[in-house]
DNA sequence: GCTTGACAATCTTTGCCCCAGTTGTAAAGT
DNA sequence: ACTTTACAACTGGGGCAAAGATTGTCAAGC
């Protein structure tokens, strides 16, 4: 569905993740457009080439990084013969997880040590895109009879995946944790709230 | 049990109150003590009767409020005639929603806008204090059966709880919410925990 | 289609000095 | 037990100029 796997674009691919590292580094201000072309072996020029400026390069980069975060996790999401929380796991990892412990320090919005520019528009859409995907996963896990016995929707549920993987990523990285330990804070998390759900946690696709 | 309840000792609270409220607004570094001792309506050398430094000043404003802190917890979580989950919202409320949506950053840490003193001294005993009496009053409401339907230890669904109100703290915050906010958002992560735990969610002192 | 070299405009960084504000201590007063 | 007044030592910020780095653009070349 991308033009990912054209040459060209995945040439474009090489340049912007090598930029989302220098930009993970030293942030969006500190990071110059001479690093991000050294790293990506080509001329500075040749980013210009490509990316109307800074910003527009910024932008991109994010872009592409949450596209492949959401698509991985999604993937995850669907992985036929897997439990519900199995899935589930490896999913927050997939879409939270995967800067814990690294240089990045956490959040998207930590790389802009700046006064912050406008991100919504890149952000919000795919925050909602994976919410909705992991509430579907829930529903579709969820029989009739478990939401009369529980009380609860998938939405709500989701809320409160949301809020273990967004705890358990704070202080993994107040206590400077690496990702493991992140994971396994989030795991245990989820089977806590799981645990009193029964055969739905273990309900594949 | 405290030394609160002599006559200087309250003067020595009402202090150590403004001195929070002073720091939690400016910061240590950019508090003075002639604000403090104003706002106190006392003299700056008065100050210097009862604390050593600045220093020392802060980290009996931080114990003081780390104190009344964890008794408002635990009073919530042995209130009699409450259910489990009520108790335990409550209590999470006191600890930790204290000062969401206030001027006071988030955590105490953020008070620190200088380079980080030593803290932990103090605030690690009422963390840990903290953990337990919730621990106990969970395993207090958890019959033999409960622990081997659910598979889980009160440890456990102590720190799922805990990263799930860090959670709500941290989402509250980022979107600049009000206490009530963030503590229907908390109360709704604990209600999805407390979901499938039956008859214990309700169970009293 | 990308590279090298060059350039003006702009933004950062650095060093320095000066001044206001702050800390911690002291003495004298009530 | 606390206040007022006073003071030396230090710290941090503001202003400002020089030096350096960075951005965005252009032209020539292969």
């Amino acid at each position: 569905m991308s033009m990912a796997s054209t040459a060209d674009g995945a040439r474009r691919e090489r340049v912007l993740a090598v930029a989302l590292e220098v930009f993970g580094r030293y942030g969006l201000r500190k990071a110059s457009m001479d690093e991000i072309a050294r790293s990506a072996d080509i001329s500075r020029q040749g980013l210009y080439l490509h990316f109307a400026n800074k910003e527009a390069l910024f932008r991109a980069a994010i872009q592409q990084e949450l596209d492949t975060a959401l698509d991985e996790a999604t993937t995850c999401l669907n992985t036929q013969g897997l439990g519900l929380e199995q899935r589930i796991v490896a999913a927050l990892d997939a879409w939270l997880g995967r800067y814990v412990g690294s240089m990045l320090a956490s959040d998207i919005g930590n790389l802009l040590q700046t006064p912050a520019m406008q991100l919504d528009d890149i952000v919000d859409p795919a925050t909602v895109a994976f919410d909705n995907a992991l509430a579907a996963a829930i529903a579709a896990a969820m029989s009739e009879s478990d939401r009369r016995r529980l009380g609860l929707t998938p939405e709500e549920i989701t809320e409160a995946l949301h809020a273990v993987t967004q705890g358990a990523k704070y202080l993994s990285n107040a206590r400077a944790e690496s990702r493991e330990q992140f994971v396994a804070r989030m795991a245990a998390g989820v089977r806590v709230i799981f645990a009193g759900f029964g055969a739905m946690a273990r309900r594949t696709p």
